[in-house]
DNA sequence: AGCACGCCGACT
DNA sequence: GTCGGCGTGCTC
């Protein structure tokens, strides 16, 4: 007798085939088989879920296909990742279908069974000759009585913990003797660490197949964006199987099957690469908190700079609260002799107008570049200038199909629009009125590097060889291992200047730097977007924490931070000179919980993209009365606010706007964007202009 | 989202 | 006379 299945396949939460849908089968296949299933004219592949489709589909199809072909050779997935993709799905709003294949290697979505048995076959042989692997003996660091404190809470405790370790206290140390305890405890745990980017942190990915080498080759894999299909499938296949004890990965790894998993470390979990930024917008640090309770896995969130949501709620526990629901674990201390940076700043105020690189600082960096010294110059802008302009009739390089000005890139003399792409050859009159005088406006990381070659033209090193100045930005790491290869250069000492952009300030250690400057910080001191200084703090304190790694420096070489700013008062730098991350902390949630904003409320945006910005706004206007009237009915507290359009209103000819939504309750939001998604389906329907919509649960920036 | 069907402009 | 533009509609 045929059998009905619930089947999940691929399908947007705007597309009308948002739930799972029915499939006849000869077999009942267990929930968490992947199927081939025909839809329309295409095969795809499908997830077989759980449920009942008698109580669920109220309106059953009436022509059902069959199931095509049943992918049992890699066995089911889990329980607890359906639980997961369900959870993820219904929080980020988006289709259990879309969450749930998408979390898959791509590979798997397009091999057969026939292919997929090959593949198994191959490396079930691989891993038989490899899998006598002689445990190396190897000499590991004496831990700081810091890290021994903190690794015998984790022993005893299960967390969720926040370890605040400043940068050099160590905290790979205990992230690597935690995954070590785990490990030897249960022969078949798995242990996941989450990385912000993996090209940013091979020198991390190096220690820990190093320290681990004993379990075997194959124990340790990697997953993120940049690997081969091949290569994806075979980490997915490794960790789905048991056979990977490490998986290391950027923020997609949490979605992968891992069924043993009893450890997840989220390394830089302030950083705000870990939320998705299109397609399901999920926070990955946020998915390893609730998978870690899905699963029984300890997760330890690490930062010198922890998110001010995880520093809240890590917070002592106050009378009238509840018990904060992280552990926090503090490692204050430095390890070896190198000191944290003194903060030097200098008043712009004070300085020539128009001043990009100050006397003071300038003096401060040839005394360094004399000693032989390494420099490094942060500006988050690149390219040349950011915009071209004619002094006679005033016409600027916008982009023709973004709401955005093309930047100058004096390297190859184009017009460069960073949204879209676009690139053209600057051109050498005014397109606009003819006039041959056209300027640059601004500075970007191209005309410092220019700037300080001219102020430091005079200088060479000791040897009598003449200086480096390097720069790093995206655009000079647009190959495949062009980053590694620079940051390289970098080490062996070749440059005495390097110039970038905050890329270079994550994740690498530069041990001959002992200066590192922020030309012009102060954007984000008074900036719309209220996590603006928290993201400064953590980059400054990061940049910061770059410099003097070296054991061999003496005292009488510190290492020193320049900020070069007009507010040299600012109360982000007295507590960055104090290297107090506790206390700006304290000071940014006193401000926040004054102005409402979160972690004190909860919000989402709706976002509508559509040919023109009157059909996204009539949309959303359309979504706001509709919710509007089912709040005030349900006696439901959120705020919906008017629609406006996103601050990019138009990238590559499409119209963008959007809408703030906002709670004091995390559930009651839930509950009305639940609600919400059912309204905009019927919407879709008289507002057929609208390309696509989205909502976009705790967004970082809005 | 894919993919097909379907009706109007510049070319082997 | 065809190839191909993307508008509309459907997929268990």
């Amino acid at each position: 007798m045929q059998q009905k299945l619930l089947v999940l396949v691929s399908t947007p939460a705007y597309s009308r085939l948002y739930g799972p849908l029915v499939y006849l089968s000869d077999q009942m296949l267990p929930p968490g088989t992947l199927v081939r299933v025909p839809l329309g004219s295409r095969e795809t592949l499908g997830l077989v879920w759980p449920g009942d489709i008698t109580a669920n589909g109220v309106e059953e199809p009436t022509n059902l296909r069959p199931v095509l072909e049943t992918l049992d050779n890699i066995g089911q997935l889990p329980g607890h990742w359906m639980e997961l993709m369900a959870f993820a799905a219904h929080y980020y709003q988006r289709s259990v279908g879309e969450f749930a294949l998408g979390s898959l290697p791509p590979q798997l979505r397009d091999l057969s069974q026939v292919q997929l048995e090959r593949k198994l076959n191959k490396r079930a042989k691989l891993s038989r000759s490899t899998e006598e692997a002689a445990p190396a003996k190897q000499q590991l660091p004496v831990p700081t009585p810091e890290q021994s404190q903190v690794l015998a809470r984790m022993a005893v405790e299960q967390g969720p913990f926040v370890l605040h370790g400043n940068t050099g206290s160590g905290k790979t140390e205990v992230y690597l003797r935690r995954a070590a305890e785990v490990l030897a405890h249960n022969a078949q745990a798995q242990v996941l660490m989450l990385v912000p980017e993996i090209n940013l942190t091979p020198q991390l990915e190096e220690r820990v197949r190093q320290r681990f080498s004993h379990l075997g080759e194959d124990a340790i894999v990697s997953m993120h964006s940049g690997m081969t299909p091949a290569q994806r499938l075979n980490s997915w296949l490794s960790a789905h199987t048991g056979q990977a004890r490490l998986v290391l990965g950027t923020r997609l790894a949490v979605l992968a099957s891992i069924p043993h998993l009893k450890l997840i470390v989220v390394d830089e979990e302030h950083d705000p690469s870990y939320k998705q930024q299109e397609g399901a917008r999920y926070s990955a640090r946020d998915l390893a908190v609730y998978r870690g309770q899905l699963q029984h896995a300890q997760v330890i969130l690490g930062s010198a700079t922890p998110s001010l949501e995880s520093w809240h709620h890590s917070r002592a526990p106050v009378a009238s609260e509840a018990a904060p629901r992280y552990v926090r674990l503090s490692m204050p201390s430095r390890i070896g002799s190198g000191q944290l940076p003194v903060l030097r700043r200098v008043d712009m105020g004070k300085q020539a107008r128009k001043t990009l690189v100050s006397a003071p600082l300038l003096d401060a960096m040839r005394e360094r570049i004399a000693r032989r010294e390494q420099v490094l110059v942060l500006l988050n802008r690149r390219g040349y200038a950011p915009v071209l302009h004619c002094h006679a009739c005033g016409w600027k390089s916008e982009c023709p199909h973004c709401s955005a000005y093309r930047v100058f890139h004096k390297s190859d003399r184009s017009l460069r629009c960073h949204h879209c792409s676009l690139t053209q050859a600057v051109p050498r009159a005014c397109p606009s009125c003819g006039n041959q005088d056209i300027g640059a406006l601004g500075h970007g990381t191209e005309k410092i590097e220019e700037h300080l070659a001219e102020l430091l033209q005079d200088m060479q090193r000791p040897d009598g060889m003449p200086l480096r100045i390097a720069r790093i930005d995206a655009d000079t790491t647009r190959g495949k291992g062009e980053l590694v290869r620079q940051l390289a250069e970098v080490h062996d000492g070749d440059v005495d200047v390097l110039v970038g952009t905050q890329m270079v300030a994550k994740g690498h250690d530069f041990r001959r730097v002992t200066l590192v400057a922020a030309l012009n910080p102060d954007g984000a001191l008074f900036s719309a977007d209220f996590r603006a200084p928290e993201r400064l703090f953590a980059l400054l304190l990061q940049a910061a924490g770059r410099a003097g790694r070296d054991a061999a420096l003496s005292r009488d070489q510190a290492c020193e931070m320049w900020v070069q700013t007009f507010h040299p008062a600012h109360p982000l730098f007295e507590s960055l000179k104090q290297h107090d991350f506790a206390g700006f902390a304290e000071q940014q949630l006193t401000e926040r919980q004054q102005a409402g904003l979160p972690p004190f409320s909860f919000q989402a945006l709706l976002r509508a993209e559509a040919r023109t910005q009157e059909a996204a706004q009539a949309f959303l206007n359309a979504a706001k009365l509709n919710g509007e009237s089912w709040l005030a009915e349900q006696a439901v507290s959120v705020s919906v606010y008017p629609a406006v359009p996103m601050s990019l209103q138009r990238v590559a000819n499409v119209e963008r706007s959007q809408m703030l939504v906002e709670s004091h309750s995390r559930r009651a939001l839930q509950t009305f964007l639940s609600h919400w998604q059912n309204d905009l389906h019927g919407l879709r329907v008289l507002h057929k202009s609208v390309i696509r919509w989205a909502i976009d649960v705790d967004p970082l920036v809005i």
